[in-house]
DNA sequence: GCTCATTTTGACCATTTGGTCAGGTTTTTG
DNA sequence: CAAAAACCTGACCAAATGGTCAAAATGAGC
């Protein structure tokens, strides 16, 4: 080829790229960013070593462009925070994308959390700025909830931790819950009553439900619980 | 010394272990197994690396030792779930036990995340026999709670992670915590609103406590939800 | 089929790192 | 004090690993 357009990749470069960063994000979620070897990451994306090199100068280079791909990710699943400013539509499906994405996604949640355990030396200014961004301007509509009486007073901050903590616990800590659960990954059912758990949890815990009534098949007492 | 106690460790030995052992949870904390070397390990606890062999012979003994002793002060916080048979009581106090632990002590839970984050090589069987007694117990008590009707009808299992992943979010996560506090660690008032938002939204989610009741101050009107 | 950019790859290199070892020093004990 | 045990350490080594390079193969456009 004489004059390609800058922009446009040849298809066999768009081919071994996209199958070499599969093969990083596996190799650096199990491995941690010092544990993986460019040699590994080769041999898992069926070519040798130098050949990676060809695409990836280093293997910092190779990480950063992983890492940015599990944020734009992660960003996705964040706008069904977006789908309804009623309370308990936007946090249900929410909680549900974010779960959902640790279930399918479980490498991409482990390589986020590894890079944060490190003190995230090559996303911080991610954190910084498009992260920052967007926790303040749910904080605030959850403040605005709250001003409305929708949902009891609860620090937005802290709530948004806790959903991210719990829901990505199903990934980063698979093979802890795995483990307990008799060493299976957890079912379809199984994981559809974590995800019905959680939400509720959360949702009847700053008062936008009553508590029971987990999942929509909730026909139990409405039960107050001081009464 | 010619015929020591074979149980009984030399003041010196006792030291150097000591310092060592904190020397390489903060290291392995920060880069992981195979991010952590034995030399920085040895420089950070004032001894030549050669001396830090004649004490652990290898890597992986060292980072053995480690992973145990984090464990041991685990399972202590863990006891504080049986200090009452209330509720609110035993939760109140679990959930403050793992937060403070997040608070003081965030390495050793940062090389717990990081050994679940790549399959546990070293504590499988750790997960295996203690933790998972541990969680059927506990949860068992959950589930005499809930039909004794002092909770609302949950998973244990999943309530129980739930506590883990917000509790530890504290600790593994903290920079990304302090991030998006404007880089600042959060202060005293910071951490225990944190606390209170935590305990809150657990408790008020299991039908424990009416939510806004968060914490022993909450004054405020009952609140039931669904009124 | 010639040209030239792109792609491929085996061989190679410098550095890092876990671990060893021989010989030394210190401490305990009889 | 003498011997034995415990402790200390600089120098060293083999293996692993990130990255380079020169030479070869490939393929598009004329």
């Amino acid at each position: 080829m004489r004059a390609r357009d800058k922009t446009q990749k040849s298809a066999v470069r768009e081919e071994n790229e996209r199958a070499i960063l599969k093969a990083a994000e596996e190799v650096f979620a199990e491995r941690g960013f010092r544990g993986a070897t460019t040699g590994v990451i080769a041999d898992r994306a069926g070519i040798p070593k130098a050949n990676l090199h060809y695409y990836f100068p280093t293997k910092e280079a190779l990480y950063r462009r992983v890492v940015e791909h599990i944020f734009n990710v992660w960003l996705d699943a964040a706008n069904t925070f977006d789908e309804s400013d009623d309370p308990v539509e936007a946090l249900t499906s929410y909680i549900s994308a974010k779960m959902d994405i640790s279930r399918a996604h479980p490498m991409g949640s482990k390589v986020w959390a590894n890079e944060i355990l490190h003190k995230a030396p090559v996303i911080q200014d991610y954190l910084e700025t498009t992260l920052r961004d967007w926790t303040a301007s749910r904080a605030a509509v959850i403040d605005r909830w709250i001003a409305e009486g929708k949902i009891a007073p609860v620090n937005a901050q802290y709530l948004l931790y806790m959903i991210w903590a719990t829901t990505q616990h199903y990934a980063d800590f698979n093979h802890q819950v795995d483990t307990l659960n008799g060493g299976l990954p957890l079912n379809e059912a199984q994981f559809e009553e974590a995800k019905r758990t959680v939400t509720g949890i959360i949702l009847a815990g700053i008062g936008a439900i009553p508590p029971t009534a987990v999942g929509p098949d909730a026909s139990a007492q409405p039960a107050c619980a001081d009464a």
